[in-house]
DNA sequence: TTTGAAATACCCTTAAG
DNA sequence: CTTAAGGGTATTTCAAA
């Protein structure tokens, strides 16, 4: 287990300067820009700018580079959210709902929520049969399921980074 | 405007083989992997890996390359949904209103579903008292608002993509 | 911490099979 | 799609300010 992501519960978070916010400003638009062209436009020296972005991977500012994918190029057109209320008498089969969720082809995210033990699913498919045919297969026939609420996503975006 | 970024509504999606699969999962890990490193893995020429990433470019697969943040070690420790129900006599206003809560800081994600026209609005901040702040001053003081239900967040992942 | 320079390593393009 | 080679560029290290 690395460092950078043990517990960082209480933890004092981490404080960006400009050069570090810049930093991450660009490589949110694109992470495969080189260092030099990063460092040019940062006002630095190549090798400064090559510190300060392995400092924030090790802070564990920065997760990972890594790519965003259009999901409706690929078929993928349809987004749902589908709220899940676990039945009272399973909610220990929750943490083993969650892994077998999470590994569902089409489910992109998953949220364990608060407040009334429930789930939210959200799923790319391809169209509204195949939001039915999750819904039926992996909810539906799962006893720990006590019921189920779809909604059909008509338009998803990225809020700013408000660290930026 | 770029040709890929077009309406693709109804157009025949983009099928992948072996190999550009092969990278969208490398580049998913690590979007700052060298040309020749992703084609020695995949057992191509380089020139050839390279035609296959502009390809995914300009095809629209992927849409960029960015980082991942973690919000928590920046001090944005709680992550909160937010079902947002809109006045009926306020429907006209829900343009604005996704474009207004797009831009809040704190609004990573913003949902605009059908079937009940409602929003969901994903939020990481500080603490509760973020949350509740952000109610107060962006929904609960919103004339087109016409009731909120706020879920706290308490495990929140990604899921595997469908494509790879 | 940051810098500049130098050495190494690597990448991109082109052309030809 | 591949190989091969050229020119060119990026990365990395390290001593010094």
């Amino acid at each position: 287990m690395p460092a950078a992501s043990k517990k960082i519960r209480g933890r004092a978070p981490v404080e960006l300067d400009d050069i570090d916010r810049g930093l991450l400003r660009m490589l949110t638009e694109n992470s495969r820009r080189t260092n030099n062209s990063l460092a040019e436009e940062l006002g630095i020296a190549p090798s400064t700018c090559l510190a300060r972005l392995n400092a924030l991977r090790s802070a564990g500012v920065i997760r990972k580079f890594t790519v965003e994918v259009a999901p409706e190029v690929l078929g993928h057109a349809l987004e749902a959210l589908i709220f899940v209320r676990i039945r009272p008498g399973a909610r220990h089969l929750m943490g083993a709902f969650s892994e077998e969720m999470r590994a569902k082809p089409g489910v992109t995210q998953l949220f364990f929520l608060g407040g009334t033990d429930d789930f939210l699913i959200h799923v790319a498919v391809r169209d509204s049969d195949d939001v039915r045919q999750f819904v039926l297969d992996n909810l539906s026939a799962n006893p720990a399921v006590a019921s189920t609420q779809t909604s059909l996503v008509f338009e998803h975006s990225q809020g700013t980074a408000p660290w930026l």
